[in-house]
DNA sequence: TATGAATGAGGGTTCATTCAT
DNA sequence: TATGAATGAACCCTCATTCAT
């Protein structure tokens, strides 16, 4: 008779994950660029060469498939910051380190961090998603420490908001996955030291 | 600039305008706080206190709602911004006051920025938006013209990228949209200051 | 602005029930004609001379309609039962009315009768018809009560097995709803009589 | 009798016809359980140990499957019936002998029987299943004229509508299948001498 | 001005079925 | 014999919109 499974997974089956890889890519695409509300699983499958109903076979829901787009680029994402924030370096390299991270992550998952700039606020209030509010909590506190620990060693300003200071340079360097194109003129680390430049020195001359 | 009417429109006759405007309000809240797709027609006439159909009484579609919203905000904005552009002033003092302009508007028009800021890129891609596209043109012109102003007269460093500065300013200042609440302990004028500060000095310790 | 609704439940405000109640007429006379798993919502739509959509102006969804279907036929068949049990007849005249009642209700509540017969075993396991499950123990225990008493008695048999006699009259009496049509040839209490005839006397001639 | 298959069928070269009817039995058990529309065939192929396309080696359709098992049903219990038919016995003991058959069968195919009963008047409809239709005609037949032979020979009682009895003996006969456990406390022949009585003497104490 | 009821297009999802391997 | 992947029709449901009252 063999098991009974009560649902469908053939997701698991870690045999064919080629597949699936290419189906999220492609999702992830479209949901960047039209908003995942806006896109219908139709479009997907337009873009996949396929059925609407034949997703189904791949995957649960439409919003399985953001579920797993985001929570892959979460890993990645973590992976390199823990592996940042783990090399015992100082504030300002660490600050630069994150940052030159933060661009290669959007150079390799331009899609999803564009999803996730969008749609994260909202989402974080479904259960389903709590997860991303746990790693904003992460990111708040990884940052935030580095920026006090960067004051208490005199190495940035005293005289500045830490939390004002904290969002301006995250939400700069996330927004850039809106306008990023990949292969373009800028790579990520030529942003990276422009953008700390900036963010570092300033953009006026100095006296 | 006025929009241009496909159907009916008893709104036009210019009674209760006073009722529109709450109206808008009211849905700029929810489509700020839900985003557009995601808002249906009832949500907004629920925190209305009225039923669905009845909104079609003072507008054509939840689409004009949006347009009017939009337009409305831009419509102050450059009110603003022409009014510091045709003041004659250096670029530095130009940037200070345009920014400081951003974060006031921002303090009076929370929704319809964040709305802007979530939506724009993809409605601009429709007729009816187009507006959206030529004042961000506008928009990146001025700012251009200031940021290259200032490196012209050595106010500015000449050794960043104006396109890629441009759009790092432009973007700390108008996400600001999405986590500030008015009445909260910065004033928008506070926040212009620490945000000028950091943009033009950098937040690292002079050597 | 008003209170903010969550959710719709225009089936609350008590106005127009006329129209919700022939709906749900339709709607179970098609269940019990078609299934409720084959019968479509458009189905439905169509007997009522309605959209599809429409529906659900009225109802949250095909299951409420179910749901709501059956429970307006289980409160007026506890009416009905309530009456008899309260009433203080002895065994034998209590199963004559309870058996009367139950083809009163028949002829009823054809359709609900049929769709309950029909679906009630798998609705049951459902979080959201559990009551039909908690119907069914109350019924049970009425049934078996007043056999037992009638045993104790002396007015019914004591050789025969209470729980099989109590699922032959529970079966045959509500069977009926699969072949009775309203408006026949035999009152409901004319069925009853025969049937009380045959379950009490057999159908035997007496030696 | 034989089904006439639409396309090809490799079941018919009579190889593995045990797989057949095991895959047969389960498909039944769960038709049962769950209702044929609500029955996927899926949850079949499951149960089965196999992908739900792997059905479709050995069978056309679900919709075969279903005629199969209740084919195979009905011809099995025509056996029974026709010897007991044939054998030339009194009315009482004719209605002995198919009441205690029917149990027998109720024993045997109990899914089929419950599947018969839920099933049979909407699928009868079918051009396909029009064989119910005909051993309902058969069935009826049969014990009508049990019941008139009975009341003609003063066996049984003349003061009863044999149309309503017919009925009330069959349903009740049948609905048993839907509460029947084989292997319970209650051997068929039991079950079928305890409702004999019942039907036969009825339950109330003889005056 | 607003309501109540309906429309109709479309969206996500399910599922019996097919078929190359 | 069985798998894996896909098809395509149909289904339940949502929602912007309309309109008579």
């Amino acid at each position: 008779m063999g098991a009974v499974p009560t649902k469908k997974n053939p997701q698991v089956t870690a045999s064919a994950p080629a597949r699936r890889r290419e189906l999220l890519r492609t999702a992830a695409e479209v949901f960047a660029e039209q908003g995942y509300n806006a896109t219908t699983v139709r479009t997907i499958a337009d873009h996949a060469g396929m059925l609407a109903g034949s997703l189904y076979y791949h995957f649960d829901s439409k919003e399985s498939m953001l579920e797993e787009i985001l929570r892959t680029f979460l890993d990645e994402l973590w992976d390199g910051y823990d592996a940042v924030l783990d090399a015992g370096l100082g504030p300002r390299e660490t600050l630069e380190a994150l940052v030159t991270e933060s661009f290669r992550e959007i150079d390799r998952h331009r899609a999803a961090v564009a999803i996730y700039q969008k749609e994260s606020r909202q989402l974080a209030a479904q259960e389903r998603f709590t997860f991303l509010a746990e790693s904003q909590r992460r990111f708040e506190k990884a940052w935030l420490s580095t920026l006090e620990r960067g004051v208490a060693g005199r190495v940035f300003r005293d005289d500045l908001d830490v939390r004002l200071t904290y969002r301006f340079v995250r939400d700069t360097v996330w927004v850039a996955a809106s306008w990023y194109r990949p292969g373009g003129q800028h790579s990520p680390e030529e942003i990276a030291r422009q953008y700390l430049s900036m963010v570092l020195d300033g953009i006026a001359v100095r006296a």
